[in-house]
DNA sequence: CAACGTATGTCAGAATCCTGACATGAGTCA
DNA sequence: TGACTCATGTCAGGATTCTGACATACGTTG
């Protein structure tokens, strides 16, 4: 024991492994991703507008879990280099649908690739019960977390 | 299903839900955090500093997964108000062992019932099993993605 | 219809963090 | 001893993200 009660023994924490765990993640995604010139955030926004086109600025922001005002400028970058259009006028209210270029579409396709490498490694040495009992138990971490983030 | 096999089903992703888990974390320590005018690296630092009295700046940096340029400028602070010393010159080589002053261990104990009961609350809903099944499998995500970081 | 609350896109400024670089000191090896 | 490698602390510059604020548009509620 190299410590006597006086905090949160990181050696035991979850929470602490939890951030570790992200962060060797996000370390990994960017290593691959930085030969094709992209982010993280990047590669996020991309993935999430070939899954559901047509996503707000707002909405991809929550996805990715940035702010919509640091989402605003990246979805400014990739539609001033053509991986992204955005309508001039909001067909209704002031939402403007996002959606992939064939550019971007290719773009995505080669990151793809590399992040689908990084997740089949980080799942490497898991079994298939172990994989969805930790889907299950990530769940009901971010459930019980929000859940008690405005009830008290 | 909203899409057709173009990428990483973000709805099935465990490291999409990994990074959800984390950021809900963060969010969550930041609120409680925010209050007593501290964040989450702040915190991190001073709870390492507590359980590893002695840490260098380099070292802290690791444990709370920034580099150690952004740690020496949270140092340079935390000493500057009375949290933390570090001595003037090196004793060996040029290794600056940071320690907690009473002030930052005051300081500390507040933050520490505060994220103490934000973790209390993620582990809500998980038994003991779920806990320490939780703690193997994240384990091994991060030995995993950080196996294949050099081997091949 | 009008007022209110909510959500969005956008702008401006500041804070945070990172990349790159340098000099210094310790350890290793010939 | 001398050269090499590695890690550390630190400085400068730039990139990214966040906080705060504003106007606009929708939905609800009276």
């Amino acid at each position: 024991m190299s410590q006597s009660g006086v905090g949160i023994d990181l050696d035991k924490s979850l929470g602490y492994l939890l951030k570790e765990a992200s962060s060797a993640l996000r370390a990994a995604m960017e290593e691959v991703l930085r030969p094709l010139g992209m982010s993280v955030t990047h590669y996020s926004c991309l993935e999430l507008l070939a899954q559901r086109p047509g996503l707000s600025n707002s909405e991809l922001a929550r996805g990715a879990f940035v702010t919509r005002q640091s989402m605003n400028v990246l979805l400014q970058a990739l539609e001033r280099d053509g991986y992204v259009t955005r309508p001039a006028e909001a067909p209704v209210g002031k939402v403007l649908p996002a959606r992939l270029t064939p550019r971007g579409r290719r773009s995505l396709a080669e990151a793809t690739v590399a992040v689908r490498s990084v997740e089949v490694r980080m799942l490497a040495g898991m079994t298939e019960a172990e994989q969805s009992g930790a889907f299950l138990i990530l769940r009901n971490m971010i459930h019980s977390l929000r859940d008690g983030n405005d009830g008290t």
